[in-house]
DNA sequence: CGATAATTTGACCGATTGGTAAACATTACA
DNA sequence: TGTAATGTTTACCAATCGGTCAAATTATCG
């Protein structure tokens, strides 16, 4: 009944998929990303991603039938390893070497993917209207299961007390600012400071941020 | 040389403003507020925004010549209040209490006015193609000028030394996140804990976060 | 009031939008 | 090699886009 949307809708009896589809879908994922994550789902066109995965838009819709198909197909793919990262968040672990290392996880996603992180940022800043099931959803499932754990470690002393839902925020927005605000960052850092070191410089900061801020208190 | 772009184009002989100009404009402008804030640039129509005004778009379009026009007019007026907090920063104030209440402005900001911070957030995700030179020019240069307050707070001991650029980056996307992923909030705080309380919640922590973060180290 | 300027409207324009139909070209495979 | 399935293109569609125009309406003011 649910049908899928994409792959050779006219070929309706294939199972298998051919190298060419394979290949053509991976061309129009990676050129819709780039179109998407820039302009936003109203503001995209079809015939922008077909000119970019250098196609004709019919030959475009002959692997994904509308441009939601594309939309959803993107959106499923970023939220699938979006999350890893705090998967990772291991409740055994060391706390401070766990946050350490999910900032550095979450500051690489934004340096490295910084499309993935803008396709989600345009997402949810026009009101998440595709993904709205799944960020109260797993999402949230996922965030309350690792609130948790945080409390636990606040509990047992081993970091300051804080509200973990507020923590987990502040992580995720200092570090995907690096990708989302792209522009911004480089347009104040300017030239001479705006080369890839940036990454590195805000690393060292949101450790030392976060470290300090959330160490027990030992005020004097 | 240099046209105006608003306001009665079709009646040139007039300087002075009209009371019907200046409701209409505004009814225009919170209108394309709504609309801007929430597909981008690209992605509002005219009519859409001619509809949520409740007036024609001729009639519309008698007001500002063009969508490029209203969105520059948004722009210029966002970009001139965006930055106040920042500016009070003072430097002869207590580096403590200056950074907790530069905090609790930008929280109030996004609470009260998130059409704005989204407006902005859609500029600079999309690349910023109107205000490219508003961020290398006045924008660095306020930031330029804040961050070497910061650095002589440090340098005389009164914070942790950080780098600067970086710390009011962090406070940026933090306290902004609240406005520009607020579904994303809400979906994650569930109905219980996204009422209103989450801007008194988030205030509490950011400012435990930050203040703990950059307090001079007494490690043990 | 009358007249002049300001405002509003409906009808319309060419360009672009998402998407389709069918002819054509290419591939995979027996 | 032949042929059926897969892939690609040209031409096209109705709807919507940003924007114009002239005519009609309303406000302003002497």
């Amino acid at each position: 009944m649910e049908e899928t949307d994409t792959a050779a809708p006219r070929a309706a009896k294939t199972l298998r998929r051919t190298r060419i589809q394979e290949e053509k879908e991976e061309q129009i994922l990676s050129a819709a990303l780039d179109v998407f994550s820039q302009h936003g789902f109203r503001g995209t066109t079809i015939d922008q991603i077909a000119e970019v995965a250098g196609m004709s838009k019919p030959n475009l819709l002959y692997y994904f039938r509308t441009k939601e198909a594309i939309h959803r197909a993107l959106i499923d793919r970023v939220l699938q390893t979006w999350l890893d990262p705090l998967r990772a968040f291991n409740a055994e672990g060391d706390p401070e070497q766990e946050i350490r290392s999910y900032i550095r996880r979450k500051l690489e996603m934004a340096r490295d993917f910084p499309r993935e992180s803008r396709l989600f940022a345009n997402e949810v800043l026009q009101g998440a209207p595709h993904i709205e099931d799944e960020l109260k959803g797993p999402l949230k499932a996922l965030v309350d299961e690792k609130a948790e754990v945080i409390r636990a470690w606040a509990r047992a002393g081993k970091i300051a007390r804080c509200d973990p839902y507020h923590l987990i925020f502040s992580i995720w927005s200092t570090t995907q600012h690096y990708a989302d605000f792209d522009v911004q960052v480089r347009a104040v850092l300017g030239q001479d400071h705006a080369g890839e070191g940036r990454f590195d410089d805000a690393a060292r900061y949101l450790e030392q941020l976060f470290l300090n801020g959330l160490a027990v208190q030992r005020r004097v």
